[in-house]
DNA sequence: GGAAAGAATGAACATCGATTCATGTGTTCA
DNA sequence: TGAACACATGAATCGATGTTCATTCTTTCC
């Protein structure tokens, strides 16, 4: 498929004001190939967790050897060497060795965006305080979505 | 063996020059509790599989009926119905009734610039051409990183 | 060399979650 | 009213995955 089209034949044009939200906008819009969101996916998953999510958080503010790292975070040292295996696979943290430690950092800026912009974003949608009011008239509308 | 990737130990004021990355940076740095990261994790895990992802990709295209919408992402009704309703618990989607069928949109720009966010960075993290570059010198260093 | 610290690895286990199948609910139209 | 369409829902299944336990590997220091 394509690649760059935020397309949107011709709905969803309005695209609003919005509030609050940072910059944004100039991003690359990729269709998605079933293909591709496999991988997405796999990326994304690394995020899905507490654990790594908190060992990714705690990396942002600066590198930390393993064992400080899984006390910190709280977890066992086995079961933060497992996670820091696959956000390694992941390209999302690096460690190097440093005396009988190795010291684990983030990748690089992209993890520490990602990572920012997601819970910038989540904060927000659980938060409910959305800016769709203008283009979605009114949630509530139809019998479907009542749990 | 150098640590500093990103390094930062005063905690990552630095936040270098990045190169095609998007504007983010102002964004709200919040300290992950073990409590909030488990609902952060909730969330993004929405983003963590192929099938919602593509589903979401495809609404942030226009809004779809439910079952245009499965056909479009390429699988059964059930399945697809399934995962709306959780994209709906989680407030990523609305679907509105609309005659027989229920139409499915995002619920908001937050939706749709976590989407593009995601997609974005992903997109650079697994291509490898991070801006780390000069940074990171040769990753390999260790003796730990290797599967 | 040997002991101990720091970390990685493998197996086993338990849990969660995505899909399928079958069925129920709501809506339109004859 | 009843058939057909459009979705939602529940139960069951099966695979993926996070954690624990025990072990191995690497490095340092005596």
């Amino acid at each position: 498929m394509n690649i760059d089209s935020c397309v949107h034949s011709e709905a969803y044009d309005g695209r609003m004001g919005h509030g609050a939200a940072p910059p944004a906008s100039r991003v690359p819009r990729t269709r998605l190939t079933a293909d591709n969101a496999a991988k997405v996916a796999a990326t994304l998953q690394a995020l899905a967790t507490p654990s790594r999510l908190l060992i990714l958080s705690r990396l942002r503010e600066g590198p930390l050897p393993a064992t400080e790292l899984a006390a910190e975070v709280g977890m066992e040292q086995s079961a933060c060497s497992h996670q820091l295996r696959l956000l390694r696979n992941l390209d999302l943290v690096v460690g190097t060795r440093q005396g009988r430690s190795v010291v684990y950092s983030l990748y690089d800026n992209h993890v520490c965006e990602l990572l920012d912009q997601a819970l910038y974003h989540v904060e927000h949608l659980r938060l409910g305080l959305s800016d769709t009011a203008a283009t979605e008239p009114e949630r509530e509308s139809a019998g479907a979505p009542r749990v």
